[in-house]
DNA sequence: ATGTTC
């Protein structure tokens, strides 16, 4: 008998509306329909579609055939605003139009209040990468980021920076045995507090995600993450930790909220298209309304994928630190894709997305990664309220992964990493060092938004590399 | 970003 899987496309194929009808669809044939025919399924679906009305009681088919009839209810098109709200740029002529024409839009929502582009900024889904937007009482999962709560963290130790270049092979080892990138996952993951949180139990989609959650603790995941041994160097002995001026053996880690994040992020966009429709060019910036039962929602199951992706950053620092055999003099740690409840410049509490940005209100440290060949900034914000107390995450982007695969060689590449000293364990060519701007000249474009309390060289840099076809160990 | 199409 035939039992493969129904799919998405089938679904469309029987008339499913893009929207939340074709995931209770898919969550009802797992829950009433396991075992049964492929033929049987389909009929099955295929009359709800047609008629959803008469099923709205149904015991199995019900969430469905409500899905489908709030979708035909729903479908006022909300307009734009004629003219755009200003916003700051920063480093204009460093960004790709196709950033600065998302911003527009974004800039042209009801709901906007405020808006800014950081140097670093390009292309995105809705909002672009680098946009800093805030909003009046309304959440954009899109705005946020599908890696919701993606951040950075740094350890610093009492361990002088000869011992990097005298231990290459000991500190390549560490990073092998104690991080997991991709698909792998530790044997053994350790346990940590923010997997016994109620909300586990009390959202639907986070009952779905509670195993994957405590599957994947203490991982990095694909793409641009990474964890990395390198050289901090204290510029300002005026600091929060008392560190004095000089340099030290630290560790820094770019990750974020792994399958848990990106499933959340994934559920509540759908639904908040499905919510509020908006004209084609603005729809991924569907937002939902805080008051409503979905907006709540999703601030919490965001709150708890910002908390998981701190606990993994944490144990990946943890275990590290545990092979060093030091306890880190120091710890700084800060999100760039998230949203939280501020306030403006007229005292008005707003909600401000940063998708790619970091947090830089008065006295707020964070840390700016370069490249894999340049160095990073552990920086302290200025609480400049034109850029909305933000700053870049990065250097940015100049070449997309396709460009950078088409155009890079593997033996140019690997040559320019060992030029600079870096030993490297896995990424790919669409992570090269060449596909960032310039973090100098993009430091130079925020120097009004944060101060430079010191930086960070890269010396043996693990990104993920076979592990997305899916080795386990 | 992501068991990369629910």
């Amino acid at each position: 008998m035939a039992t493969r899987k129904l799919t998405g496309k089938d679904l469309r194929k029987l008339g499913f509306p893009e929207g939340r009808a074709i995931g209770e669809a898919m969550k009802v044939l797992e829950e009433h329909f396991k075992g049964k025919s492929i033929l049987h399924k389909k009929a099955a679906l295929k009359k709800v579609v047609e008629n959803p009305g008469l099923y709205l009681k149904h015991e199995a088919l019900g969430p469905v055939a409500m899905a489908l009839i709030i979708k035909t209810e729903h479908n006022e098109t909300l307009a734009l605003r004629e003219k755009r709200i200003p916003y700051s740029i920063y480093g204009a002529e460093g960004i790709e139009q196709g950033a600065i024409n998302q911003m527009e839009i974004a800039m042209k929502l009801p709901v906007t209040k405020h808006g800014a582009l950081m140097p670093d900024a390009h292309q995105g889904y809705g909002l672009p990468i680098g946009g800093v937007l805030a909003t009046n009482n309304a959440v954009i999962p899109y705005a946020v980021g599908v890696d919701i709560g993606c951040r950075m963290c740094m350890t610093i130790y009492d361990i002088p920076p000869a011992f990097a270049h005298q231990s290459t092979e000991a500190l390549k080892n560490m990073l092998l045995e104690n991080t997991k990138f991709g698909q792998a996952v530790f044997k053994r993951p350790k346990d940590h507090e923010v997997l016994d949180r109620g909300l586990f139990n009390e959202i639907n989609i986070l009952k779905s995600l509670k195993d994957r959650a405590w599957m994947q603790i203490g991982s990095s995941g694909g793409g641009n993450h990474f964890v990395e041994f390198g050289i901090a160097e204290i510029l300002n002995g005026d600091n929060e930790f008392n560190l004095p001026i000089g340099k030290y053996l630290s560790v820094l880690s770019h990750s974020g909220s792994r399958g848990v994040g990106a499933n959340i992020a994934r559920h509540y966009t759908k639904l908040a298209m499905d919510m509020t429709k908006l004209p084609g060019e603005a729809k991924h910036l569907a937002w939902l309304d805080l008051d409503t039962e979905a907006g709540q929602e999703y601030w919490l199951a965001m709150n708890l994928a910002g908390d998981y992706a701190s606990a993994c950053h944490h144990q990946i620092h943890e275990r590290l630190a545990a092979a060093l055999g030091e306890k880190p003099l120091a710890l700084i740690e800060n999100h760039h894709n998230f949203a939280w409840k501020e306030q403006d410049l007229d005292g008005n509490e707003v909600i401000v997305h940063r998708k790619g940005a970091t947090p830089a209100g008065e006295g707020v440290l964070g840390i700016i990664p370069g490249s894999m060949t340049s160095p990073g900034f552990i920086v302290k914000g200025k609480g400049n309220l034109e850029s909305i107390n933000s700053a870049s995450h990065g250097a940015g982007r100049v070449l997309s992964r396709t460009r950078a695969k088409q155009t890079l060689s593997k033996k140019e590449v690997k040559k320019h990493i060992k030029k600079a000293g870096v030993t490297l364990i896995g990424s790919g060519l669409d992570e090269a060092p060449q596909v960032y701007k310039n973090i100098h000249e993009v430091m130079a474009h925020q120097t009004e938004l944060v101060e430079v309390l010191g930086t960070f060289t890269p010396k043996v840099v693990r990104m993920c590399g076979d592990e997305r076809f899916g080795e386990v160990d």
